[in-house]
DNA sequence: GAGACGTTTCTTTTT
DNA sequence: GAAACGTCTC
């Protein structure tokens, strides 16, 4: 009997399907890992393909570990000679080789989502950008999604045509990128984008890589962007030996780039492809996948697929609304301890998934109080925290001294008495000579008006400079503890705030155990710790590559972190409209983003192999003022014969009853909300509920023709008409002039 | 140049 | 409610 046996009819001829390309819908569940690693194993037993000539990609770093694990295991030996790694390492892997054909230094530095904002401050400052009109986020939003889309800052310009706003930002993203290179820093979109430039103008690298990777085979193609698509197709037009999997309902990054026509017009670039559905799940009960997909068939732009289970309907799928989130917590902190102590469950069974990381808190306090081992996936990234990039500052500005955004963070970390005005004139000196800013403190004697700053510049470079040297014939590990030491990092810890400190330095030490299991790891692979491998693998980390399996933890994340995942007890939290689908996707006008939040609800019921439960509370706090929320409008769409819901029904209670001062706080919210998302205009007065108006207040329910019943959440004088804001028990809240819409007062 | 204090903005999701 | 930002004082 071959290990092909076990795989179903689907299933095996995708694993037969080797040659050409291949397209594999495969439903939550529906094994699709088991046929990348069988394919995987096929290709090289049975094939004699030489394991040098595969490449995967997935999504995670933690998916790539397991792809690797898992095929050594059926493969026995070769495995390590696969390339298994997610877009962003294998670009980087080859841009350390062949990048200075684009005119950079191979050892760049990876700029983060931190970094980046930084030089968008400069980069602003320095064009006169008024960042009240263009924020920086913003822009950074814009130029992302042009790298995404492989759009240059010319061609950015071109497409501008008359476009003021565009034109500004395609002469923003110019003086980025110029920036950005002479940082000799690439961001994370310029990973993906300069290795397709790469393989466009270098006909031998690309020649290279292509019979390289003979066999090419994506994980969550349905999540790949413009570039991405670019890459895989520049690397698979040779041999044409491409797999891709995905699944179109489980595409949730849409935000992030990816273009959901990779995976639907698939079979239009490659028209020879075959396309296998894979709709047999092996993961969760009849009843919970009855309602996925009960959910998911509201979403009209999909691929038609319906998946199934010999398993058994299982338990009712449990739904409860609470008061507070802060019941919320307790219910589901108190259901996970009842249910390892009732059916001996273990801690790494449970799931709890919510729509944003700063739903999180709540949850740790009630864990903590209970005495129940939990951790949290996302939010603030260990690396992202001050004192790690403190200390890989120093780290990258031993590395790469042009990195001016590194130098530039610790020149007065800690406090040297170095400060903004010595800094600026260093940059502007560096500016007019064209030189690095850190070559700039090397001469800093030239540097005119330095006056009295000139020794502490100097003794900063000549730190600098001792540090190099020691680089040269220190491990990493010592290296890092010289200059932890020599600047007594500690100490500065502690002295700039006390409380913290302690925690702080935790994560100091967190960063030596991360460095000490990188250099373990290079061991492993015979490879030869270096600072650059050290500080790329660190740019290149997710926080879900930290979870760990094995351990026994109660598990919290978000539901995009949760994608790929599963897990025998699953929690989805927040069920609120307004929460999850969030405010943003209610009211915009693309009817598209609202199908994505539904695709994320189809993600996250789908994690539950056996027990699934839903909750929502009626209020609770965001941004610092209470929110009132009406249930999730997805909640509606799971047939309530799949539901125990206590009652019998999905309970309602509307916002009647709510204290009316906390109606103005909604009110004032919901309208920021609105404005925030649509034209800004400048706030008007909130009329004051007894004066004279349109016949009926904030608080009170009214009736639309079209739009039924709502409750009127603001009202606002707009010129000649009151602007009124009314949230829709049935289609959301919409905005709309008092003597257009014809809103009823309904008594109560 | 540094620290204290008040004000404003933000949050959807992440490699 | 926190973090980032701006302003003021020493």
């Amino acid at each position: 009997m071959s290990i092909y046996d076990s795989l179903n009819e689907k299933q095996k001829e995708a694993v037969l399907h080797t040659e050409g390309p291949l397209l594999i819908l495969a439903g939550a569940g529906s094994g699709k890992t088991r046929v990348l690693t069988h394919r995987i194993a096929y290709l090289i037993e049975e094939k004699g393909i030489n394991p040098w000539n595969i490449l995967a990609i997935t999504f995670t770093n933690k998916a790539a570990g397991e792809m690797r694990e898992r095929v050594d295991k059926i493969v026995g030996f070769g495995s390590e000679s696969i390339w298994v790694s997610t877009f962003h390492s294998a670009c980087v892997r080859i841009l350390r080789r062949f990048i200075d054909r684009l005119g950079y230094d191979t050892s760049f530095t990876i700029y983060d989502a931190d970094d980046q904002k930084s030089l968008m401050k400069d980069v602003c400052r320095y064009l006169q950008v008024d960042t009240k009109i263009y924020k920086e986020r913003s822009l950074l939003a814009a130029i992302s999604a042009a790298k995404d889309e492989l759009i240059t800052p010319k061609e950015y310009l071109l497409n501008a045509g008359g476009d003021f706003g565009k034109k500004k930002i395609a002469e923003v993203y110019e003086e980025y990128e110029k920036q950005l290179r002479a940082n000799n820093a690439l961001d994370f979109d310029d990973l993906l984008l300069r290795t397709v430039q790469l393989f466009q103008t270098q006909p031998d690298v690309l020649d290279y890589y292509q019979e390289r990777f003979r066999y090419i085979m994506v994980d969550e193609y349905q999540d790949t962007n413009t570039a991405q698509f670019e890459l895989i197709r520049l690397l698979s037009s040779k041999y044409r030996n491409l797999c891709v999997v995905g699944d179109d309902d489980q595409s949730i990054y849409k935000f992030r780039g990816a273009n959901i026509k990779n995976i639907l017009s698939f079979e239009d670039v490659f028209q020879d492809a075959k396309v296998i559905k894979l709709e047999q799940n092996y993961r969760s009960t009849g009843n919970i996948l009855d309602a996925a997909n009960a959910v998911i068939s509201h979403n009209v732009g999909r691929k038609e697929k319906k998946l199934w289970t010999e398993k058994d309907a299982g338990e009712k799928i449990t739904f409860r609304q609470f008061d507070t989130a802060y019941d919320e917590a307790d219910y589901i902190v108190s259901t996970i301890k009842g249910k390892t102590q009732s059916q001996n469950a273990s801690y790494n069974q449970f799931a709890v998934l919510y729509r944003t990381n700063a739903q999180s808190r709540l949850f740790e306090e009630r864990f903590v109080t209970a005495n129940i081992p939990y951790k949290i996936i996302g939010g603030v990234n260990f690396y992202a925290r001050r004192e790690i990039k403190d200390l890989l500052a120093y780290l990258r500005t031993i590395e790469n001294g042009r990195d001016d955004l590194a130098v530039r963070r610790i020149i007065n970390v800690p406090k040297r008495g170095i400060g903004q005005t010595s800094i600026n004139r260093v940059q502007e000196y560096a500016a007019e000579k064209e030189i690095s800013f850190y070559e700039a403190l090397l001469a800093a004697d030239l540097i005119p008006g330095i006056g009295r700053s000139l020794p502490k510049l100097e003794s900063f470079a000549a730190l600098i400079e001792h540090f190099r040297a020691e680089a040269g014939t220190m491990d990493l590990l010592e290296l890092l503890n010289e200059i932890i030491d020599t600047i007594e990092y500690e100490d500065y810890l502690r002295d700039i705030d006390g409380e913290d400190a302690e925690s702080r330095i935790e994560n100091v030490d967190e960063l030596r155990n991360k460095m000490a299991a990188y250099i373990e790891s290079c061991e492993e692979t015979d490879e030869k710790p270096t600072l650059g491998g050290f500080l790329e693998e660190v740019a290149l980390v997710a926080d879900i590559d930290n979870l760990d399996e094995t351990s026994d933890y109660v598990v919290l994340m978000t539901l995009h972190s949760a994608k790929g995942l599963e897990f025998p007890y699953v929690f989805l939290a927040g069920m609120e409209d307004g929460l999850f689908p969030s405010y943003m996707t209610i009211t915009a006008d693309d009817p598209m983003e609202l199908e994505e939040e539904r695709r994320l609800c189809y993600v996250g019921i789908t994690r539950a192999m056996d027990d699934l439960t839903l909750t929502s509370a009626r209020r609770r706090m965001v941004h610092g003022t209470t929110q009132y929320n009406n249930l999730s409008r997805f909640l509606k769409e799971i047939p309530i014969t799949l539901l125990n819901t206590g009652t019998g029904r999905l309970e309602e209670k509307k916002n009647m009853d709510i204290p009316k001062n906390d109606v103005y706080a909604k009110a004032k919210e919901a309208f920021r909300t609105q404005a925030f998302g649509g034209v800004t205009k400048p706030v008007q007065q909130f009329k004051v509920a007894g004066q004279k108006g349109p016949g009926y207040d904030v608080g009170d329910r009214v009736r639309h023709m079209k739009f039924g019943e709502g409750l009127v959440t603001s009202i606002t004088e707009g010129g000649r008409d009151y602007e009124v804001t009314v949230d829709f028990d049935q289609v959301g809240t919409k905005r709309m002039f008092a003597g257009f819409a014809k809103l009823q007062k309904i008594e109560e």
